[in-house]
Formats: structure tokens, sequence, C-alpha cells
RNA sequence: GCCAAAAUAGCUCAGCGGUAGAGCAACGCACUCGUAAUGCGUAGGUCGUGGGUUCAAUUCCCACUUUUGGCUCCA
């Protein structure tokens, strides 16, 4: 389940969910006699179970498990809880071979308790309510049907999963289906479809964004800013290829680590050409196109670098996961001791460009060596504690994910919360201490020996596609007006007023405002609901008195008006706005 | 890739063994209008693709493609 949270996850509610859960359990059971049941705990909002069922299950079947639930909740049966041998347990769970593996993996040192409420008898930790009585029978709904493989691994068999969603009262029930509704409007793929911004084509290839003129308006809004912003902060733009061949992508070991995350590859005069799944070898061969100086570091370069990735089909989502997308992406190439004060600087930037798209809510998360990794272990250490010095100093909230890092270097990913509140992971600053070394990097030193550098990937929105998704959906929509496709639609009220409304637009063109004049034969009312619905911030109405006293009337996309503004105060409102990025 | 559901006009959807229908959008005509839909008319679909069953398939069955919700993965 995508979903945002309501409430927290208090311990009543938490209990009441893992107690449907097996009140579900039972439900199924009662159907299925037959059936193998693996785990059912609460999650976010809900809870789910998984069972291995003699036949597939049916979207009606959900309503005969929900029949059943509700009998067994009226019923008041007691959650009795026993604690027993490991023994009595595996003989309870004969017939059970999940429940057996399950017994199995329970630490020697652990009581193996149960919980019985009528007929059902489950393995489980608890906590659960006192009674079934406890459970509202109007307050949880099964949502869906899904696969899910034992314990998450492809390799075990695929078990049926029942999700649903539960509350203490109805009410809540109905609010957390409400923001469900709420979270569906704001889908990105429907706001794209309704606002005209981008498409994807079955027939042309899955997971493949076509941007349409008023999309790739607000992409160019987001990367104009992007790179003025880039060489305010020291950076160089390069450009580069988007094949290369086998020899590029042997030495940098994608071949070896990333194969099944490329496209297959071209043949051309008996070479190997792969499509770029990552721009840095590229950028490293033009670093290694001539000699470096330690006077020469760091170089920081940034390209908007498309690149193309083999994702399951069924990993495909929208903008948010995609097969071809462009990264902010930049290299960093710096000596030892200049590292740490790279590191601060890109957190800082990124900081910076998070927050001007209005993104307040961001948290670090820190990911360090894992198991398989390469890299002496001073420098993991010292890159690692660059990293988490960086984000003491600009005092942010992080999370510590031991052995989450590439098996090339430990890095920062940075998530923001949208609007509604859901998590999402934008930049990432990576430590590289794997291609430097393939590619034989080096910069000549004070002391005139050749050295190896340190090499930092990092990209601030993520990818163009899945950052304007998240800010799509963030938006709802309603882009600011630096952003908005279009700022302002000139209305005329009637037909005479038409001339008037085409100067308006050649005025507003010459202070760089996106603006049009709707001269279309729709009455007034009719061209306002058009630009509503596309979600214009500014609506110039203008009719007899506006024209005699150069002045405009101005509807904001909230529904405020503001009749007569002087021509000149409007425009200069608006440029504000646009240069603060502020909402209207 | 795996499990489940789905694919009908540009969009949203109805229909379901006898080769299709609505609303919006588009186009045409009339209306000339002051803050979320003026009226009337016209046109638009080999019902995702390929097989099969049948006298007959958009409808039933199979495969494929794609989409959706999950699992897995991740920018």
């Amino acid at each position: 389940m995508r979903g945002a949270k309501i409430m927290s996850q208090d311990d009543a509610l938490h209990a009441v969910r893992h107690s449907m859960s097996h009140v579900m359990a039972e439900a199924v059971l009662e159907m299925f006699p037959d059936a193998q049941i693996a785990i059912g705990p609460a999650i976010d909002n809900g809870f789910y179970y998984d069972f291995d069922l003699p036949r597939q299950l049916k979207t009606e079947d959900l309503e005969e498990i929900t029949r059943r639930m509700q009998d067994i909740i009226k019923d008041d049966k007691p959650f009795e809880r026993s604690v027993v041998a490991r023994k009595e347990a595996e003989e309870q769970f004969a017939d059970q071979k999940y429940k057996l593996e399950l017994i199995k993996a329970i630490p020697e040192d652990q009581e193996v308790s149960l919980y019985k409420q009528g007929g059902f008898t489950d393995l489980c930790k608890g906590p659960h309510v006192a009674s079934t009585k406890q459970l509202n029978p109007q307050a949880f709904k099964l949502l869906s049907i899904a696969g899910a493989y034992w314990r998450g691994k492809e390799t075990n068999p695929m078990l049926t999963r029942i999700y649903g969603t539960a509350w203490e009262h109805p009410k809540q029930l109905r609010q957390y289906l409400k923001q469900l509704e709420d979270i569906e409007k704001r889908d990105h793929r429907k706001l794209g479809k309704e606002l005209d911004l981008f498409s994807l084509h079955e027939e042309a290839g899955a997971g493949l964004v076509y941007w349409h003129p008023k999309g790739a308006r607000i992409r160019q809004a987001i990367e104009d800013f992007w790179r003025k912003e880039h060489y305010r902060n020291g950076y160089e733009m390069v450009y580069t290829p988007h094949v290369g061949k086998s020899w590029l992508w042997e030495t940098s070991g994608h071949l070896d680590f990333y194969k099944e995350g490329m496209y297959p590859p071209m043949e051309m005069d008996k070479a190997h050409y792969f499509v770029k799944p990552m721009n840095c070898p590229f950028h490293i061969m033009i670093y290694n196109n001539g000699m470096h100086s330690y006077r020469d570091l760091p170089v920081r370069w940034a390209e908007l670098g498309t690149v193309y990735r083999y994702e399951k089909a069924g990993a495909l989502h929208g903008l948010l996961r995609v097969r071809g997308f462009t990264q902010d992406d930049a290299h960093i190439i710096c000596t030892p001791d200049q590292m740490e004060d790279e590191i601060l600087e890109v957190l800082r930037f990124s900081l910076y460009m998070l927050r001007s798209f209005g993104f307040q809510d961001i948290k670090a998360y820190l990911s360090t060596r894992p198991e398989d990794s390469v890299g002496e272990q001073h420098q993991w250490e010292s890159a690692t504690e660059s990293l988490r010095k960086a984000i003491d100093r600009e005092g942010l909230a992080y999370e510590l994910d031991e052995g989450g890092g590439a098996f090339y270097g430990p890095k920062i990913d940075l998530k923001i919360k949208d609007a509604l509140g859901r998590e999402w992971q934008l930049s990432t600053i990576q430590f590289d201490f794997n291609e430097p070394q393939r590619f034989n990097m080096e910069f000549v030193d004070k002391d005139g020996k050749e050295k190896r550098p340190f090499m930092v990937h990092r990209a601030l929105l993520g990818s163009i596609e899945r950052f304007f998704g998240v800010l799509l959906e963030h938006y709802a929509g309603a882009f600011p007006p630096w952003l908005a496709y279009e700022q302002i639609r000139i209305i005329p009220v009637a037909a005479p007023f038409e001339d008037y409304a085409k100067k308006l637009q050649q005025l507003f063109r010459e202070q760089d405002f996106r603006a049009s004049a709707d001269l279309s034969d729709d009455r007034m009312n009719a061209k306002i609901r058009k630009a509503q619905k596309e979600k214009i911030p500014y609506m110039v109405i203008v009719g007899e008195r506006e024209e005699q006293d150069q002045a405009v009337s101005v509807r904001y996309r909230s529904g405020k008006q503001e009749n007569g503004i002087p021509l000149e105060d409007f425009v200069q409102m608006v440029a504000s706005r646009v240069s603060e990025k502020t909402q209207l």
C-alpha cells in the first residue's frame, strides 16, 4: 500500500490491526480448511495476511471473507495467550509448513507464544485486544489481493496476500478511505493526462516518457533554474554521448556488477555498444583526457544526463519508475583533504535546491560500508565521517543505514515529505572508491607525485522525471507561478475587448511571462472554467472598464479576485512572485 | 520476472454471444455575453494484438503486449 499515515500508530490501534489479521485468517481458514497460513502483521493503516490457498482468490471472495470476519467479531471471542514448549508448538502446527519454519527461526532463549480466538490459533508474539468484541465490524475494509513471496524472496513460493485497513471507529475508516481518494486525485499520472503534460506509449516502449509542450515548459523552468544555480555554485556543464563501447563498461565494472540493469548491446563494426545506465564513465573520460594538478581540483562537472536502465516490467510506475530518465548528475573530483568541504557544500546546495521547490521537511539517510565492498577501510571511515559531519553541521535529522552503502562507497540520501506527508527520495550523494581506481584517475600533488583523487557522484533532484512526478503530486498540479507552464491567461469579457487582450499578451510576453489570451468564441464563464481546470495561477479578465483605466481585473487560481489593478502593479506583483518562487 | 485485476471514441465510462452507446472534448452554425459549463447540429471506434471455440466473438478460451495493485528492485 502506498498511503500516508493519518495518525501515529499507537499501540491500541496496532493491537486492533494485528487482531484483525488473525480474525481474517480465521475467516479464510473457515472457507479453505486446507489453506497454509504464513504471516499476518499489522502495518501502517492496516494489516495483511499471507496464505497458500488451494485456488486463486477473486475480488468477490473478499466480500465473503468480510462477512465471515464480521460474524467472528460479533461472537465476542476472547484472545487467549499461552506460552508453550517448542515441541508442543510444532505439534500444534504439524501440517502448517510455514509456521513450522517460523518456529524453527525463533531463537532458543525466546519463549514461543500462541494466541487463540475461537477456533483459530496462531503462532504470535502479540499483543492483541482482549476480545474480538473490541474490534469494530464496521471499521475495517479488505482492500486488495496481491502476490507476495514467502519471506520476500523471489525464489520462494508466491503466496496470496490480502491487504486490509482497520481502525477503531467507522469514522476513522471513512476518513482514511477519503484520504486514499485524495491521493488518487493527486496521482501524477492522472494529473499529467488531465493537464496534458506528458504521456507514455505502450506501443513505442514501456517506461519511456514523452514530454508534451506544457510539461516541457515546466521542465525547462526547472532546468533553467538548475543550470543557473550550478554555475553559481562552481560547477561546469559537460555533455557526453549516450552510448559507449564495451571497453568503457568493462573498465567501469558495470558489465560485472550492473549488467542486468543495462539495455542489451548493439553491434556495429564488430564492437558492442551499450546505452549508458550512468554518466560517470563519460565524465571520467573527460577527466582522464589530460593531466590534473592539485591546483585544478576540485572539478565539479554537471550534466543533465539521460540514462537508460532495464527495470522489471512490474516495477514501472508512471514517471516515478521508468526505463529512460534524466539524472541531474554531477561528479566532484577532489583531493582527499578537500573532501570534507566539498561534501558540506554539496549538502548545502542540495538543501537549497529542494527548499527552493517548496520542500521543507527533509531527512537524511546515511549508509555505511556493506560487507562486499571495495576500497580501504580508512577511506571508508573518513568518507563516512565527513558525510556525518556535514549532516550535523546542517542540523539535519538523519537515520543510519548500517551496511546500506553501495559496494563502491558510503552515501547520503535525502528524502523529502510532500504535502500529504509521504516520503520520497530525491538527492543522493555517493562516494566512489571504485571507478577512480579502475580508470586509474590521477592528479599531481604538491610533492610532484601522482595520486588518486576522490570522486563523489551526486544528484540533487534525482531524476528529472521522478522529481517532476513528485512535484506534480506535491502541488496537486497547481504549480507556483515560477514553474507554471502558463502563468497568465487573459480573458476578454466579450469580443470587442480582444484587441486589449492581445495587447496585454504582447506586453506580458515582453516581461518574459508565460501568458496567452483566450480569443475562442466561448463565453467568458466557460473561459474562466477552462483556465481554472488548467490550474493557471492568474486569470486576467478585461472589459471596458479595464481598457479605459489601463488596468486589469485578476482572478487568482484560489478563487480570490481583485478588480481594477493598475497594469504596472500587476506586472510587478507577478514578477516578484516569480523571482521569489512563492505561491500565487 | 512472479501473483492478481484490467484494456471499448482524444478523455471518463456503459454495454457483453447476433459486428457498439453516453457525457466531456473536437468540428460547424447561431448567440456577443463581467468571474467555474449558451443553444442546436456534425463527425469520430477493424471494442489492445494474435490465435482458438462457434453458424456468429467486442463479449467465451489461450498466448502476447501494455496498464493498475502488490512482491522484488530502485533515481
